[in-house]
DNA sequence: AAGGAAATACAGGAAAACCAGTATTTTCGC
DNA sequence: GCGAAAATACTGGTTTTCCTGTATTTCCTT
């Protein structure tokens, strides 16, 4: 296993290098202190299997690297060494191409196994990291409220949320207008909104539809 | 640690059963055969650690009863034990509140360890699982096109989004009414939509806003 | 300096949506 | 079978949005 390392503060940088360099298996390549240099390395032609990066790192920040080396080179297995442990960074590293996040109090047998899981097509998390992650994508999904619509006003308002306009509405639906018109009034009232357009949007972002 | 088991096929469930009974600082409290009578259980004040369940159960499904037995007993880590590995199954599952998610052909070992990694608070993912919960995290964050829009469209169509109507929007930016209605007239043409409803609901359900 | 995209602005008319109030029928749980 | 909630329908009037077409200014790039 070719292995890359970006991190900038020397000492960390230092005690990495003397815990990977010559593990078995594992052929530490370079030892970069900034995402820079790794870039040209890539377009250089060289290939890693996989990259240990910082987040926090003068020039091109680690997650915005992560996703410039995933252009230049997608079978790079990249994961993330880090303190931060915030929502947004989890998530800006995830979608940048990540495929591994530990937090840098990991015990140095956490960063080995990591190396392995991730090449074996695993997903190496720290723990709290990764519950953090579910929470996340459950909260992607779930509802909070919502607000007694009934099933003939979900179906209006999804129709109304594909730009159907009213007078079509009513014709799909074999309904005149007029019953149209109070459906919507009565979802306006429910959803706390004044249009159509607050009530799609509402709807849209609260996942009610 | 305290373990349930869900699991309706007899001869898997006896295989379980002789895996996991006797594992040192395991005892394997309740083997079920569907999520009712351990519903039953938790009624009856039975709390368990962790709860090993399959998903095709008869009667109620293993996500609909995770999500019970989440509602019952929070502190309870359930992890699934199923063959499905589509992308549906798995959103449901963690949405009902798995912490984690092992397919069938998982080796014994497996397992045992994913046991005692939901219990220190991580996540036991198989390997191509916890790759497609990525996978799928990523996709609700990213957009596919930008159709082009330009930085004063998207702030129109974000107000417009909000369900301010076009005179306030003119108002709060301190532009003619004329103007936005251009602006709109120009956002519905690259989105490929004839209202403004269309366009926010476009826009919301692609992430471009 | 020229060309083009972006942002700004206007006019007139048609269509659609919104508002307030009322009313009948259907459905469903107790 | 009764009452409440839900679904359906109408009137008349106001406001907003949409459509088509045109035009000027500003800013950026080449």
């Amino acid at each position: 296993m070719t292995l890359w390392l970006i991190e900038d503060d020397a000492f960390f940088r230092q005690m990495l290098v003397d815990l990977l360099d010559g593990v078995d298996n594992v052929h530490l390549a370079h030892a970069f202190e900034a995402c820079e240099p790794a870039l040209a390395a890539l377009q250089a032609g060289e290939i890693p299997d996989v990259i240990l990066s910082d987040i926090s790192l003068p020039g091109i920040k680690g997650t915005e690297g992560a996703r410039r080396i995933k252009a230049l080179c997608p079978t790079a297995q990249i994961v993330m060494l880090t303190i931060h442990d915030d929502d947004d960074t989890i998530f800006e590293a995830i979608c940048a191409g990540a495929s591994g996040y530990l937090l840098k109090n990991a015990p140095a047998g956490r960063i080995l196994s990591a190396l392995d899981e991730v090449q074996r097509g695993g997903v190496p998390f720290t723990a709290p990291v990764a519950r953090k992650v579910l929470e996340l994508f459950k909260g992607t999904a779930t509802p909070v409220h919502d607000y007694g619509l009934t099933d003939r006003e979900k179906e209006i308002l999804l129709l109304l949320a594909d730009g159907i306009k009213q007078k079509q509405i009513a014709e799909q639906l074999f309904l005149s207008l007029y019953t149209i018109e109070t459906h919507l009034r009565n979802i306006y009232a429910k959803l706390h909104v004044r249009n159509g357009i607050a009530a799609v949007s509402k709807a849209l972002r609260e996942r009610i539809i």
